[in-house]
DNA sequence: ACATCAAGTCTAATATTTTATACACCACTT
DNA sequence: AAGTGGTGTATAAAATATTAGACTTGATGT
């Protein structure tokens, strides 16, 4: 009954214009290192930074990140 | 044009049971400190916080956190 | 074969979030 | 007047997120 995080970005970039991480990175104000440990779920990002993904995506939050 | 976060939790503190910081805190897994540092805009919480805590009052995240 | 680019890994430093503790303030009750 | 509960504030410590740098690997192109 953990529940984790999991999320769409590798997704994402990809259905966008086959984006690559830095070029995410910059869009949304983050470092390269950023983008990877998220993809990764090595840690989950802060709600700032969630935000900044899903509005740069232009999609609602839950439709990046999903807590389940 | 710099967007921050806000949040509804002490409205939807009220509107639901009339419960408490403590008892929020309580439910949600963190401390009393986390939830009055969220509700005066201190700093904006993890993904993971803000997720139980939508979670807890049943609702979407976008309805307790805005970002703009 | 060499160069380049995107992605993954590692480590160490910095920044931010979260906790614990203690105390002040206000409203309410006895 | 004294006690209680809910909230706000302050500080320092612990935990977690973010950054920067260097290096590796695989794929692709010249």
């Amino acid at each position: 009954m953990t529940k984790s995080i999991s999320n769409q970005i590798r997704r994402l970039r990809f259905n966008r214009n086959e984006m690559t991480q830095q070029m995410l990175a910059d869009a949304v104000g983050v470092s390269r290192q950023t983008i990877v440990a998220i993809e990764k779920d090595k840690y989950s990002p802060s709600l700032e930074v969630a935000f900044k993904i899903a509005l740069y995506f232009d999609v609602p939050l839950e439709s990046v990140f999903q807590y389940q």
